[in-house]
DNA sequence: AACTACTTCATACGTATGTATGAATTGAGC
DNA sequence: GCTCAATTCATACATACGTATGAAGTAGTT
């Protein structure tokens, strides 16, 4: 193999310019031409290394989502094993859920768009990939949920991670455009006080009596966050 | 004038195509043939009608979006008028908040991902009529809650607002596709739980006092919602 | 029946799209 | 210094895009 230092360079110029572009306009938003211009690579490469466009965001997204949900999960597990058992509290599942991808903001600010443009609208065919990359995680939070919050019926656990992760997502998106104007002791707090939100808001009495309510269905493509 | 009546009904007829397809696909994701042919009209006459595929998708999202604008207005101005001074239940200003797009979605359900969209993250040209429809609006919402919510200074107020914010969208998009399992009863008890869930979010203790946080800037585009 | 304003329609234009192709170029291994 | 696989590059292709144009059609009004 040749140049393989070149070839890596070429691949994350290209990757690093998709995940911009892509963020700022979206998978329909930006042409190949655009996306090669922008990391003076050539257009044939973009093809060579990728194959499609399709293929090339879906990495785009990937490299950063994989390690994020990984790092999730690792948090949880620690959290859960220092704990010898007993329920955690609800402000750190939260945080054990919302921390990697806010870290990963501050470290590549142009990722913060395009995680909440996939997470709440992806392309179609992203769905596969994030669907496989959430679920198993999904089904591990939740099961913390449930068991730090027995006053909360499950179905409604589900719903109200859903909203929680609309308010990670709108979050990142103004993070992103909130750039310029923060600073380190900025970042410092702030985080603490999306996970105060969210905890109070899954915290809460239930707002109607489980036995009034009909079952929340889960939707069909669940909130993949 | 010849033909009113056939007339509003092709421009209709466009305006509900655009509605579900530019929702589902987004701007650059629907082309104006796809438009045309969906809705049974002709390409020249979505030229005639808006002038361009800009102007039709303000329109489209305008449309909706006005109206339900004015009655979170109207709704927290009548309630702001019953309790003849005395600040409102936070529970009560997120219900006027949350309840006119809420009940939008459940009359024309295509609105929903197309709310989200325009909200989270808006193509550039539809920034400025999002921003003049909101300003107003975002104004009196935020001095609400300030009366309502002593203990939350003003700029955790902004933050939490966007929250906020985020956890309806999520729930907009979410709505929009749990569509053919929903029912009358879960749709009574579900918007009950979203203020619910705003609300404790709202209320609760800032995480940060706000001796030792740095001041939270406002975001340069705010959360237009 | 002729006129008028409005709406629809078929068609055309230039440009941009994603992808395919095959020739150049590169640098390590022998 | 030759070989060879990996990479880069220029170019081409068919299709889709948004918009413009002008003719055809459609009702009211006179």
């Amino acid at each position: 193999m040749a140049q393989p230092a070149a070839e890596r360079e070429t691949r994350e110029r290209l990757l690093d310019t998709a995940e911009r572009l892509f963020g700022e306009l979206g998978y329909d938003g930006v042409g190949m031409r655009a996306l090669t211009d922008g990391a003076r690579v050539n257009l044939g490469a973009a093809t060579y290394h990728f194959g499609s466009k399709e293929a090339l965001y879906i990495e785009t997204f990937m490299r950063r989502f994989r390690p994020t949900n990984a790092e999730r999960l690792r948090l949880l597990r620690e959290a859960e094993a220092a704990a010898h058992g007993k329920p955690l509290g609800v402000e750190k599942i939260v945080d054990c859920m919302v921390r990697p991808p806010y870290l990963l903001g501050l470290k590549h600010p142009d990722f913060h768009e395009l995680l909440a443009r996939n997470l709440l609208m992806p392309p179609p065919f992203l769905h596969p990939a994030i669907h496989r990359e959430m679920a198993p995680n999904v089904e591990v939070f939740i099961r913390a949920f449930r068991r730090s919050l027995p006053k909360v019926p499950e179905d409604l656990i589900h719903l109200r991670t859903m909203f929680s992760m609309g308010a990670l997502l709108m979050f990142s998106v103004q993070m992103g455009k909130m750039r310029p104007a923060r600073n380190p002791k900025f970042d410092a707090g702030i985080l603490k006080e999306l996970v105060r939100f969210i905890s109070a808001g899954l915290q809460s009495e239930p707002a109607v009596p489980a036995a009034e309510r009909a079952p929340i269905p889960r939707p069909p493509n669940p909130p993949h966050a």
